[in-house]
DNA sequence: CTAATAGTGTCTATTAGACAGTATGTT
DNA sequence: AACATACTGTCTAATAGACACTATTAG
């Protein structure tokens, strides 16, 4: 069959022609709780956070996911985890960034779905404390060695892990597709989502200035450092921390106050 | 509607609840040329090159584009450059890694397409000259300022250019988003994934091992260093270069013949 | 001999790591 | 006073940048 230009082509095309698959958007929501200090004098722990949402409905009904859904046809797809994001958790205007697309045939019982994953991040203290009702902030810790990982999901009421083995690529000595090893808890392929995430953020928190996004207006270093620390998942020692930083953050007139020792001055992102 | 079980659920689940978007994949490959040097004396010139595939058919008929094709609906994501590569232009255990994934709303005048995007890295010297009918070799330049790039592909017969925005992301002061500004010869938004891939390659260089898949077996420090200078687009200092270097590759008891200067050693690339 | 590249020595500048010290709030 | 953190000085180690020098081949 020939056509006489691309009008006419246009004009007969089957856009069945090959089978496709479902487009679905799953945003990992990424960001910093504080822990109570356990005597006055400390100051609070830092430690990173996820949200997470059970499903009410099948498939993987009870179990927890990241927030998400199908793309619609006439939305770019950027625009898909900003309407859910929207939508689902009340969320706008915060930093988002396509973090893979996940195509394994059977990740999801229903039919062939493809994910283009999100990671997102926030400053939980911009935010209502209940976002919605079927959300949960969940903080997030693990152990690594050099070919397993074990992360450990927690919140008030219940905690859960999972654990991945990374499997280097041929070619390669530097890059690891992952499989899971075990899961009790989330749905889908989603600690391959939250995983992939977690590593990006630890590799861009050190060359760009993305940690700002999940900090609030005004922050002392202490704290920006504690973020640092539980993102690069390792102690900083202090000059080196204040050298690194000195020139993305300006000092303020406020200082901290009600510290159990010294106040700090206040800080804020310098662009 | 509720359900006893998740059986039960995917047994009256209704997969067209939601319309699809059909899923390509396009994949940038990426190797080096030798350009002939211009005088007895001097070593050939480096440049990086990337294949594309003149269209025969609609749309874009006669265009430039990557290779690409639909994805099937019982292959893994990955598996699909893989086919592609192998089927299109008998490329196989080479260097993939997934790029990124392009979901304009009228990225296809046909109907709404996703691309997910890989980059693909080979040593040319391994491959036959003529790898397929339409498909040919294109030598990369670019001129970039803050705002904009310029890229020039050129090969013997014919050559043209695509020119980009880089548009600065809010919420960031170091992630653009890419705007085509001009493009006469290249199919679809292909323009942005070559570019994406460009950069991609430009960040990695410096902290992997990925030049070892463009570089025959043995090659010298010189030659080596002159790939280095292409993907990072600026000259390198030998000494510098070399102790970077040092601990990736290891000497042969090889050396260059016929070179109109002093011979060098031939390394090797070492895991 | 000359042009062109190979390969190394070394000095300097910059950056990172480590430790120790002083400062200052709350209870 | 004592604890905990804030904040800085400084020494050392490691890394990067720059330049200059010697070596070696084809023609």
């Amino acid at each position: 069959m020939s056509y006489k230009n691309e009008e006419e082509f246009l004009a007969h095309y089957n856009p069945n022609e090959f089978d496709r698959p479902s487009v679905t958007t799953d945003i990992l929501i990424v960001s910093i709780s504080d822990e109570a200090p356990t005597n006055y004098r400390k100051s609070k722990k830092k430690s990173m956070s996820i949200l997470l949402v059970k499903r009410d409905d099948y498939p993987f009904k009870d179990m927890w996911c990241l927030p998400g859904g199908f793309l619609r046809m006439d939305e770019e797809l950027e625009d898909a985890p900003k309407r859910i994001l929207a939508t689902e958790t009340n969320l706008r205007d915060i930093y988002l960034e396509q973090l893979y697309t996940f195509g394994g045939v059977h990740r999801d019982p229903r039919m062939r779905v493809l994910s283009a994953s999100y990671i997102a991040l926030v400053d939980k203290n911009k935010l209502p404390e209940k976002i919605h009702e079927n959300a949960k902030w969940f903080d997030v810790d693990y152990v690594e060695d050099h070919d397993h990982v074990k992360v450990y999901l927690s919140s008030e009421e219940e905690n859960f892990s999972f654990e991945i083995k990374k499997i280097l690529h041929e070619k390669t000595t530097d890059r690891y597709r992952f499989e899971i090893v075990s899961n009790a808890a989330l749905a889908f392929d989603h600690p391959l989502i939250i995983w992939s995430g977690i590593e990006r953020l630890k590799n861009k928190i050190s060359y760009t200035d993305i940690v700002f996004n999940m900090m609030p207006e005004y922050f002392t270093l202490g704290e920006l450092q504690k973020v640092y620390e539980v993102i690069l998942h390792k102690k900083l020692l202090d000059p080196a921390f204040r050298r690194i930083i000195a020139d993305k953050v300006e000092k303020t007139e406020f200082m901290e106050t009600g510290a159990g020792h010294r106040p700090s001055y206040m800080y804020r992102y310098k662009k």
